[in-house]
DNA sequence: GTGAGTTTGACAATCATTCTCAGGTGGAAT
DNA sequence: ATTCCACCTGAGAATGATTGTCAAACTCAC
């Protein structure tokens, strides 16, 4: 059983609290500065807990760390995300659910599992990239 | 311009050797024990060129690492993938680009791109896996 | 309130990847 | 073929994220 902590509260609020995906070092760099004492492992511990239990979403970034986000819906669905400002649009799409499962099973492949986001400018920092 | 080096050439070879992704240091590997003096430097910074020239594909693993692979042709395409052998299958999905597409626009985002890949165990893995 | 099992955190250890820089080399020009 | 030099290479150091260690602190069922 998870024993319910100060340290595993703080981390989900701090979670909650981000717009978008976050690492492990900038949510622990952020409950460091608003005071927090807690430790950097515990932050890593949290997510990865967070994770599997399906309280957080995560994926990697292209520099290849980890980034974790805590989503309205533990549903299963996909991002579209703002690769500027880090803003993120959760998106569902039977279509695309049915295409891997069916494409999986055409190549004779079993168990399923995929991995699909969108990576793009909001509209906000599109209309900052023209101005500048 | 780029030079044409034995080094290249051996990563490129141990590339289209690889049926699936392989990771920097694993190619590394692989040729040091087939007598290649080449360095590990090297390896890393000839298969970010090559993925940069669209020789190679590349992905990040669960892990973390960054796994790279010649693939048959240089158009986008996306990648179907035993996860327990690698066996690599590449597939095309024009439904797939479309609504990628569509879905950036419709939420505003600009310079939509996309990551799009499905893991599972190919037929024989399957197999295996029952009989195990 | 107690005690056993869990969680924490400072720090070390890993591990992939990048950086540094002195020495080597491809290939265009001669 | 020889020269020249900007680019390439590689050994090892440096970096940075993540995980392991283990004694002390804490949770929670009893
Ligand atoms: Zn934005
Ligand atoms: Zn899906
Ligand atoms: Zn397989
Ligand atoms: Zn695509």
């Amino acid at each position: 059983m998870k024993r319910n902590t100060w340290q595993r509260q703080a981390v989900r609020e701090a979670l909650d609290t981000s717009q978008g995906f976050v690492s492990a070092q900038h949510l622990y760099a952020g409950l460091r500065e608003s005071g927090s004492p807690i430790g950097l492992a515990t932050v890593y511990r949290a997510l990865a807990d967070l994770a599997v239990e399906g309280e957080a979403d995560s994926l990697q970034s292209t520099e290849g760390e980890s980034l974790y986000r805590a989503c309205s819906t533990q549903e299963h669905h996909h991002h579209l995300i703002c690769r500027n400002c880090g803003t993120t649009v959760e998106i569902e799409a039977d279509a695309v659910e049915q295409w891997a499962a069916s494409t999986a099973a055409r190549h004779g492949f079993t168990e399923p599992r995929h991995i699909v986001d969108i990576f793009g400018l909001c509209a906000a920092c599109s209309a900052g990239a023209r101005g500048a």
